[in-house]
DNA sequence: AATTTCACG
DNA sequence: ACGTACGTGAAATTA
């Protein structure tokens, strides 16, 4: 994959440059008006002053660990609604961020010699088994604001034979955790086929599956990420800025209704205690040095870790022997299709046109049958022109 | 070199 | 009283 390379298209990207040269631009005008002072506005602690002391947007702002204003996008967000200025500097930030990071560099990390992007992956030092990817780095395309996914269309196939697929797990740390803790409530969503949000929020709200509402399931789909991350109250509180009580309630009702996931939980850790390590199921360890810490916040971290790491880390192991049996399947078929990159869960490929028909069963049924487990195990494929596209 | 922020899964 | 969800890499500013 690092020798592959991928296609950039560059005439796009250096359209799109101008484009956020001009929006940066008129943002820093704008805010520079507003603001009644010609600042840096790239400088935190500049702005945390303009924001807080200047205009005195919040009486009670937070400070980071140094005793600084805090101007993260978190912060931003809560006082955006009533403050144009705020609305401004999310934007800049957005715009600055994906000029500096991507759309200018990307095309510098071009190879003369190749005229593509070679990535580096490095397996040696993540503490879950993930790879990382460097130099540049292609984990951290952007997708998610509109903005960024001009920049993922940039991502292109090689030649006109050639289309970008996309294949990539789903909801694969959920169904981990299905497997790893055998809790019969979820083996049975997954195994019927079911949304596993809307199934989460069924359960959690004490209703029928047909009567989860669109904020039920969005809620729902944000206790299932903090489940798997070792979640407490405040932290689902913030996260849906919602009242602590019923943070409190939606965890109680999940593990209610999850006691195999509950069981789980709790002999991790009981085992993280007696051994000082967590294992993958295929046996890849953590170690934790300070699960039995004296510091209470240190084990809280700790046992958090003790139970995200068995996950995170069988999705790394899954992948990676997914790759070899996909590079294996795409040789003994003789196929021209090319693994490119590789981003957690998704598998990317430059795929021959000629292919579209057989090579996409091949790949799919290769990451499917990677590691056996308890549930179903889906693969979504998806391609086009770019890796936009593909998704 | 450390801090702050933000892009992704 | 404290701190508050897991794993990364990179850029700009600050110390």
């Amino acid at each position: 994959m690092e020798f592959a390379g991928i296609s950039l298209d560059t005439k796009a990207l250096k359209k799109f440059s101008a484009k956020l040269d001009d929006e940066i631009n008129e943002l820093r005008n704008q805010i520079h008006a507003a603001a009644g002072s010609e600042f840096n506005i790239d400088s935190p602690k500049q702005l945390g002053v303009v924001l807080f002391d200047d205009l005195k947007l919040d009486d009670k702002p937070k400070k980071t660990a140094t005793g600084q204003y805090s101007t993260r996008e978190t912060e931003l967000l809560r006082l955006a609604p009533s403050h144009a200025i705020v609305r401004d500097v999310l934007e800049y930030r957005n715009a600055v961020k994906l000029k500096s990071v991507y759309v200018d560099q990307l095309p510098e990390a071009i190879r003369p010699d190749t005229g593509r992007l070679h990535t580096h992956y490095s397996q040696l030092w993540t503490t879950t088994g993930r790879l990382q990817s460097n130099n540049p780095n292609l984990q951290t395309i952007p997708i998610r604001k509109a903005r960024g996914r001009e920049i993922r269309a940039a991502f292109v196939a090689r030649d006109d034979d050639h289309l970008i697929l996309s294949a990539d797990y789903s909801q694969i740390e959920l169904r981990i955790m299905a497997d790893l803790s055998g809790d019969e409530t979820m083996m049975s969503a997954f195994r019927d086929g079911t949304d596993i949000h809307r199934s989460t929020a069924s359960k959690v709200y004490k209703v029928d599956p047909d009567d989860v509402t669109r904020e039920m399931r969005d809620k729902a789909k944000t206790v299932n990420f903090g489940i798997i991350y070792g979640i407490s109250a405040f932290g689902l509180q913030q996260r849906l800025n919602i009242p602590r009580e019923e943070a409190h309630d939606l965890i109680n009702n999940y593990f209610e209704k999850h006691p195999g996931v509950q069981a789980w939980i709790d002999s991790t850790i009981e085992f993280a205690k007696e051994h000082g390590y967590v294992a993958t199921r295929t046996g890849r360890r953590r170690f934790l040095r300070d699960i039995t810490s004296g510091n209470k916040s240190l084990q809280r971290a700790s046992e958090r870790l003790a139970m995200n790491s068995p996950i995170q880390g069988t999705a790394a192991d899954l992948l990676k022997l997914a790759m070899i049996r996909v590079h294996h399947a795409l040789r003994a078929g003789g196929f021209k299709t090319e693994m490119l990159l590789t981003v957690h869960d998704e598998l990317v490929f430059d795929m021959h046109k000629s292919e579209i028909e057989t090579v996409i069963p091949v790949i799919t049924e290769a990451m499917q049958g990677a590691l056996p487990m308890s549930v179903p195990i889906e693969v979504e494929t998806g391609y086009g022109a770019n890796w936009l596209e593909a998704h």
